[in-house]
DNA sequence: CATGAATGAGGGTTCATTCAT
DNA sequence: TATGAATGAACCCTCATTCAT
């Protein structure tokens, strides 16, 4: 099923649709960036769409991939966020191009019902962990949709911000990046909460 | 400049850009939605890039409006840190429509040029407080730029898993994501760190 | 609905897929020839298919008024096929795109459901005429839709050899052929029987 | 220049031509019913064109040979005719297809001249049948070429029907049809005309 | 001789845009 | 000013044809 043509095809793609989205990207123009005829990809896809979704899924694949792989799940919960997260800094400094795709195709409707599926199945072992780490007092007393939410926001807000140059990243802004996405998770410490005003 | 029926088309794109992109948005399917004929938006837009960069325009001054009016720049920065995320998130549970927008088009390459040096300027005063925050040792010892995309994550991250229904948006989630966005980027407290394996 | 430029479409439609095919005539030509944009057909036509259709209802419907308006159905059963014989060739010599049309369209897959329906109907009337002389025993003891194949046939054959070049269409052919069909179908004078090989 | 694969290709292209028409037919589903590789057809015919054209001579060729092989030319004519009338008979029911196809395909444009010609030579000696059958004022006084196309209307009338389903062929149709034919174009009794009302 | 992946011209169709009303 | 029929470039996709294997 994969061969050189349709990874050539694909890889395209994930640039292509990555610039300009799902509808703002012509067959032909990602066709000429493959270097191949326009009516090849349709040899090895049905359709815009059905190319569109292998992408998705190999993308989400790949990543879910590079995130799980031999993870440390008997470290601290802290270690393993530390893993984590630099994982996820490391695929995407790898493949900038996956994020941008991955964040202008994420929930489209022209995504099937086995793709968002696939994810909610990737999804489970990462949801898995901060529902752990809240049962284990050691992250905040939020589910664990939120706790992801807030992780991915801290990670994909950094990482959007490089990518339109409004900063530059070096390893120490990641470093500092995961101590902060950790602190806007972890359990405040009650001896020193936030000082909210009118409080002693 | 501002007439009734030019406000009823921006209106009606926003939620059809929202819905469907740029791209996927049809001028017909656009002045159906706006209740008039579809050679109408053209006596009041240019092109569709003339009228998805007034809406971005509009929308973007709305959030800053609503962001920065009677802002309590002399209240402490934790309460002004309050106010504004507050805001955030009062703008924006009011007009979900626009953050799915301003999500999707984002920098995008029909923008144009003085659309985006716009909203660097709007952006200004509000990096003016993280770097008064960063001088007063407040805040982490991050750029301004990092410290706004981290905060701005941490919100969308939560809005975005909100509108795809992953979690229920309660007014104590949005006081937790508060109070989490402001620990990810307030400068840690030296006597209770975050707690490394290896270290007492 | 019957705008001018529809029925120019619907006109210039008859001569190209009676040349054609409907395979064959590609729509760009078919606006073309009807002096249209490329486009234009689509703003009255759902898809080729639909506009096939309506072409071939309207042109069924055109024959089955010219052969059945003001019908002598007192006159003798001669009488009536006469007229209907020679209404059926007026019809024709006066839109020969329309014998074209319909003998290359005939049940073909993409006709609607509907549209073959129409047929059955429109067709009631005549095949009652037949089963009408076959019980006055004037006609052959033949089911009435073999009579109608054969009356059919016989005008359809002479038709098509014209159209082909092979004979001229003269008046005179025309009464001759109007004589054959009847002999075609009229029940055999048994004093007079066709003489057949054994028989004295 | 006859070998097997080149047959099962005509064989296979008769039944697809036959149901789709020349334009409706693509070389792919072409070749798969044939059972052979999507490139093999170019091994035997220059384009789709000269398939359709070798498998038109082919078939007309087949015809022709079916109902001259041995023609007893030296029996009444009537008898002639019955023996010709029933060879058409048997060879459209053994080969439906080959009916459809030469409906579908008769004088297309995409025939080549050559192929027009050699069907101009085959229709000869049954041309010359009828010729016969005039000058010796047993048939009507009408061209040959009518004639035929009388004949050949009758049966084709029917046999389209037959294929519609819209009667059932048994033996006893088509004598009932040789009978029918045969009246249409014999020369008519003078003692016993067709009646025309207001005749005696 | 047979294959089938690849090609690219051309098909049906959509839609941003225009303009007579 | 507002309309919507008309336009034609450009879209997604098919398929006749080629050619390396």
């Amino acid at each position: 099923m994969a061969t050189p043509t349709r990874d050539t095809i694909l890889d395209a793609a994930l640039g292509v649709f990555a610039e300009r989205g799902f509808h703002g990207a012509s067959m032909p123009v990602l066709a000429e960036a493959a270097g191949v005829g326009s009516g090849t990809p349709y040899r090895h896809f049905e359709s815009k769409e059905a190319l569109v979704n292998a992408l998705y899924r190999r993308t989400k694949d790949a990543l879910m991939g590079a995130l799980l792989v031999d993870f440390p799940f008997d470290a601290t919960e802290r270690e393993q966020f530390r893993v984590f997260f630099f994982r996820l800094v490391g695929f995407f400094r790898e493949h900038p191009d996956a994020f941008d795709f991955l964040e202008l195709h994420h929930h489209q409707p022209y995504l099937t019902a086995d793709n968002l599926e696939l994810e909610r199945r990737a999804l489970a072992p990462v949801l898995a962990f901060f529902e752990h780490g809240r049962r284990a007092r050691v992250t905040r007393a939020m589910a664990p949709e939120a706790l992801l939410a807030i992780v991915w926001g801290v990670f994909s807000g950094l990482f959007k911000a490089w990518r339109l140059g409004h900063l530059t990243a070096t390893d120490e802004l990641w470093a500092q990046a995961e101590a902060s996405a950790w602190d806007a998770i972890r359990r405040p410490d009650p001896d020193h909460p936030t000082i909210r005003e009118g409080e002693p």
